[in-house]
RNA sequence: GAGUCUGUAGCUCAGCUGGAUAGAGCAACGGCCUUCUAAGCCGUGGGUCGGGGGUUCGAAUCCCUUCAGGCUCGCCA
């Protein structure tokens, strides 16, 4: 459906136009003056230098018009109201507008009329996509997220690209994209020899460790995901203490690569293990990857994509490794070449990303890659980007996009820490919130402390990622646990509160034999409506924006201005003792939508509403 | 040093494809629960939009300059 900004925009254009002025000066925006109007054009201020007539004088021209032609007719089954300009053959059509006025200096300020946010409404109510239009062309897009390691705990390092990752792939996706989420794992470092060293050294007398061993080797991995995460630290220290353990953990890698059968083995109990633990944590996060691909699958397309950039003549060798130049005549900075292969011959981070993006190609023919990184790292996706441009690893028009996040700082101001000045685990962030809010909904209600502890986990969720996703992505942001805790105001549990209200309202509507019915929407019946009226007609140009910019943080401006606006509602008006029925159902069929609304944008952000709270 | 991002209320942040009186939340203060969940609603106070210059009828928004801070800058990921 059309969005409702297009649809006065183009009435205002019209009038431009039935004026003997440019169409575009009809621009219609959000007003910016609620207390005036509820839609402004500024266009008669831009036509006044053009046409050297006063601006107030254009605006009273356009507002004549539009008094005399704005008017809009039902669209056919739940297509919305679809504009014209009266003319002679439209009889049976409704005033558009309510109000229309040309203010000084220039302004022309609008509000709709209530037969038109009701057609309106009914249509979204009627269209399960909610009046959003699917993009025309649908791509096949890869997100990539998650940037987690084999072998080690997900830390709050990892918590922005799970969550901005996670709602870029839904918002995407309800687009009407076909979208693929990759997780993108770690798993092929000098990681993997120094566990494998370390395992060695504890265990000597397990098969994957002589050479000699033929026969299958065991089912069960030799260790927990717990010992695994104090295996690797453990190895790690002991490396750098260490010159001949490092040395055995560089050869223990070597070796791996080169498919040594038991390292090998090995490898992969580290892998099974691992990913069972990251998918329970993931999970919990409400993440989901579609595939979980990683390093170690673009190994095999690395030597011919190498040796096709040296054939093709866009690799050479300098100071001993291969390198793709990818300056630009505009560069304002020095960008350096991109190292293919090191001077030993080994593969680089680099290296790894082009070969992914070789797969990537291979397997899904993709249009599109959205990176969700850390923007540290921007420098090297602009390397990455240009290579695989220049070399035609990807196609001429295959998007490649760098959506990088900035850092998460504690209250100091400073990158996150526990007190202790050490890594914050995720599982334990988590745990430390959910604790928190089950407490407090302990204290606010008497529940079943198992439904309270279930309503903990969705609330304390939507506290970590509305706090996150409501800041602009590419800036740093302050972490504040005792702010996220405290859920007043413009939190995740404000909204979650809200659509909790909306339910009981509804269930109680339906305990005493009602039924919620859509086509029932009613003319706004007092100010506080029409306001909460007009914030939800703005969700498919929100959405669509958000999609744009991929910018979660509209949808979380969006949803708290709805919220708002309802609680405001609901405070003024009494639903359930209503005693005019046809105004009761006109007002439950509101609820409802603004409930659907307001459910499928926290479902897009990547959490969701218990019954209760 | 070069490049880049950021600087808006005491704190945390929106607004930045130029428009009317710069918005929220927290914190402070004052009201509202016998009536659909007070995790709420209503109200008060609080700002030279880092500084300076320019473009424009109009600048937090665009351009220049300057100050302060973050980040990046060939074989780490």
């Amino acid at each position: 459906m059309r969005k409702v900004l297009d649809l006065i925009s183009q009435e205002v254009m019209n009038a431009f136009e039935a004026c003997g002025y440019e169409a575009s000066y009809g621009k219609t925006g959000i007003s910016n003056r609620p207390d005036l109007c509820e839609y402004q054009c500024n266009g008669a201020l831009a036509a006044a230098k053009k046409y050297k007539k006063a601006p107030l004088a254009i605006a009273e021209e356009v507002v004549a018009v539009l008094k005399e032609r704005a008017v809009f007719v039902r669209g056919q089954n739940g297509e919305g109201p679809i504009c014209m300009s009266r003319t002679e053959e439209t009889g049976d059509a409704y005033p558009m507008f309510e109000e229309a006025a040309a203010v000084r200096p220039g302004f022309i300020n609008l509000k709709v009329s209530g037969s038109f946010t009701a057609e309106y409404l009914l249509a979204m109510q009627a269209d399960p996509n909610l009046a959003v239009e699917k993009v025309r062309a649908p791509k096949t897009i890869i997100v990539d997220y998650g940037g987690a390691n084999v072998a080690k705990p997900l830390h709050v390092g990892h918590l922005r690209s799970a969550i901005i990752g996670e709602s870029v792939k839904r918002i995407c996706r309800f687009m009407g994209n076909k979208v693929i989420g990759d997780v993108h794992l770690g798993d092929w470092g000098l990681q993997m020899g120094l566990i494998i060293t370390e395992v060695k050294k504890r265990q000597p007398e397990l098969p994957y460790f002589d050479e000699s061993y033929e026969g299958e080797y065991p089912a069960e991995a030799p260790f927990t995901i717990s010992e695994l995460e104090e295996i690797y630290p453990t190895a790690s220290a002991k490396s750098k203490e260490d010159a001949a353990y490092r040395e055995e953990a560089l050869e223990a890698t070597a070796k791996l690569q080169n498919g040594q059968r038991g390292y090998y083995a090995l490898w992969q109990h580290i892998l099974n293990v691992s990913i069972a633990d990251l998918k329970k944590n993931y999970g919990n996060l409400n993440v989901e990857f579609d595939i979980w691909k990683k390093e170690s699958d673009a190994q095999p397309y690395i030597p011919d994509m190498a040796a096709a950039m040296k054939e093709q003549g866009f690799a050479y060798e300098d100071q001993g490794a291969l390198i793709v130049d990818v300056k630009e005549e505009t560069d304002t900075k020095e960008v350096p070449p991109c190292i293919i292969l090191k001077s030993d011959g080994a593969a680089l981070y680099t290296t790894t990303d082009l070969a992914t993006m070789v797969e990537r190609m291979k397997l899904f023919d993709a249009d599109s890659m959205i990176y969700v990184v850390d923007k540290r790292q921007e420098m090297h996706f602009t390397q990455v980007f240009r290579c695989a441009k220049k070399t035609g690893i990807v196609k001429e028009d295959t998007e490649l996009k760098f959506l990088g996040f900035g850092t998460m700082n504690g209250k100091d101001g400073k990158p996150f820490k526990t007190r202790e000045g050490g890594v914050m685990r995720l599982e334990h962030l988590i745990a430390d919130i959910n604790e928190e809010m089950f407490r407090k909904i302990m204290e606010n209600h008497e529940v079943d402390p198992d439904e309270a502890r279930q309503t903990a986990k969705l609330v304390g969720l939507s506290a970590i990622k509305y706090g996150d996703l409501s800041n602009q992505a590419s800036k740093d942001y302050v972490f504040d646990v005792d702010r996220f805790t405290s859920f007043e105001g413009n939190t995740g549990p404000y909204i979650l509160y809200t659509i909790v209200r909306i339910k009981s309202i509804l269930n109680k509507y339906r305990t005493a034999g009602g039924s919620v019915e859509k086509g029932t929407i009613l003319a706004p019946a007092n100010g506080s409506e029409k306001t909460l009226v007009l914030a939800m007609m703005n969700f498919n140009s929100v959405i669509a924006q958000a999609y744009e910019e991929i910018a979660p943080h509209k949808i979380c401006a969006f949803i708290y201005e709805l919220a708002n606006a309802f609680n405001s509602f609901y405070h003024e008006t009494k639903i359930l003792s209503e005693e005019n029925e046809e105004q009761k159902k006109s007002w439950i069929g509101l609820l409802d939508l603004t409930r659907e609304v307001l459910e499928t944008s926290i479902d897009l952000l990547g959490f969701s509403a218990p019954e209760r709270m």
